[in-house]
Parts: structure tokens; C-alpha cells; sequence
DNA sequence: CTTGACTCTGGACTATACTCCAGGGTGTAG
DNA sequence: CTACACCCTGGAGTATAGTCCAGAGTCAAG
């Protein structure tokens, strides 16, 4: 298969696949005598593998050290296992940074919709000098 | 004031300081015969206003356009309101997003750890061809 | 006047995951 | 043989928010 085919079948550019192969995510692809890349299906199953883990959160330097694991015959549901649960650890943190902001972009939106009503040339966001506690309660 | 010193006042570099002039967050500002820049009560604010929302999630251009409202008279508060909460739909986004990512870890894990009960040398997420359906239930 | 701390400018560099390009070669159908 | 679609390489560009640097100048104290 050359590398256009292997690309639609995969849903990716050809040019990703190539930059796979530059980065050392595929292995370098054995040519034709006019130098055109050749895939099989290995090579299609790698892509496979690397967009799938790749939609779990993984950056592309995190697969190739999983990929690597892939040859290996010991055991290597355990690394995998443990790069999962620091992943997750990952989302989870990332999940209360978000959750956080959230509740600080509800607050400042509460702000504004009292000052709204009440006197509404003056911007509590832009005009407040010491922002920290803009209100204790509620 | 000279740059450091407001720069230490803030917790900012120096640098993020001078780069934030260059990008028309910041007026220029004025200069002793020297060249040294001098700083007063108003580039403070604007720098407190700065780190502000910027940890409400806004990226600097974003900031950028808060910034001009802040100058006009008229119920800036309006368009402020308008931007926290395109900000806040984004944030809600996210963490969508996220939640699903989270999901997906957990279901990836959980193949895993049966998995490594079962049969310890073949990993689930290395070797699954056609993963999207590990196991409808549970 | 010298020293040391500070500042100036312009530009290069960082990470991420690609995309886009020019200039040229290949493969195959007709 | 010609067309046309496809492919090759190497390098530059994208966005973000700065950081780091060299080489040079400035400011205040002693």
C-alpha cells in the first residue's frame, strides 16, 4: 500500500504519517526502488493503536514510549496500567482546575449581573482594584 | 517606579513585563533620559487587571479587547458580562471533555485490570485490533 | 571615577502536533 | 511518449506566553 491509501484508510494526513515516521512513532517504511514509501498491515495497526491512545490523552511522546512496550513479551499490561492511572491522575487534576475556574467565572458573572441592574457604567470586573474576596458570603 | 520593582510587586518577570508592552497589553511607557521605563499607579492596575483575568481563563488577546473596553464610559459592563460567558460555555466544554476522557480511562483500566488477573502476558490495550465497543455493559 | 545592580534592544528559543511549500521524481494508463 | 496523479525531501510556518541571551548602556553609592 503506498502512503495516500494507507492515510485515507486511517483518516489522517499524509503528511502526519510521515511526520510519525520522522518522529519515530513508525517504524521507517520499507521503499520502492523509486524510494516510495510501501505499508502493510502492521504499519496500519500501529496508526490504528496511535490514534486510539492518542484519544485517551496521551502526547505523542507518551505513545512512543508505549509503543515500544508493544514488542516486549513481559508482562507489559503492568507499565501500561500504570501509565493509564498517572494519566488519569492527570485528567482528574486538570478536571478540578476547570471545575474551579468554573465556579470563579460564575462568581465574577454574578458580580456583574448585580452591578448591571444597579449602576451600570461602572464595571466591577474592570474597575475593582482589590479583587481577592469580592464577597465572603453567598 | 522601574521596571523590577514593579515586576516584583506583581510577581511577574520583567521580561513578561516588556513583552506585554510589546504586544499592546501595556501603554508604552514613559522613559528616563536613559531610556529606563518609569511605571506609575495606573500600570500597576492594569498589570493586576492582567493577571486577574487572566486567571479566569481569558488568553491575552482575549485580555487585549477587555482592556479597550475598560476606557470607554459606556456600560462597559455589557460586553464584559458577554465575554464571561462565551468563557464560561468554553470552560463548561472542557470539562465535558474531560469528564468523557476520564471515562474512557476508567473503562481502558478496568479492561486492564482483568486483564492482568486473567492472563498477564496479554495486554488489552497493546494488542485490541478494533477497539470501540470493549464491553457494552457495565 | 569605579563598581555593581539594574536596564535597554532585538532576536532566538521552548513545547506540541502537525500543515504547507517548492522543486523535483515516480508510476501507470492510453 | 505524454499526462496526470501521486510521491519524495528538507525546511519553514502555525499558535501561545513567555524565557533567555548577548552586547551595550544607565544609575546611585562610595
Amino acid at each position: 500500500m503506498q502512503i495516500g491509501i494507507v492515510a485515507k484508510k486511517i483518516g489522517l494526513s499524509v503528511d502526519a504519517i510521515r511526520f510519525y515516521e520522522r518522529n519515530a512513532l513508525l517504524p521507517r517504511a520499507a521503499r520502492t526502488e523509486g524510494g516510495f514509501r510501501q505499508y502493510g498491515e502492521s504499519d496500519v495497526e500501529t496508526l490504528t493503536f496511535i490514534r486510539r491512545v492518542q484519544g485517551l490523552g496521551f502526547k505523542l511522546r507518551e505513545i512512543r514510549g508505549l509503543l515500544s512496550l508493544r514488542g516486549s513479551r513481559l508482562q507489559p499490561c503492568a507499565p501500561v496500567r500504570r501509565r493509564l492511572e498517572e494519566k488519569l491522575v492527570d485528567v482528574q487534576r486538570k478536571l478540578a482546575d476547570l471545575q474551579k475556574l468554573e465556579h470563579e467565572l460564575r462568581v465574577a458573572l454574578r458580580s456583574c449581573n448585580r452591578e448591571l441592574r444597579n449602576q451600570p457604567a461602572h464595571c466591577p470586573i474592570l474597575k475593582e482594584k482589590n479583587v481577592r474576596k469580592p464577597e465572603s458570603a453567598e
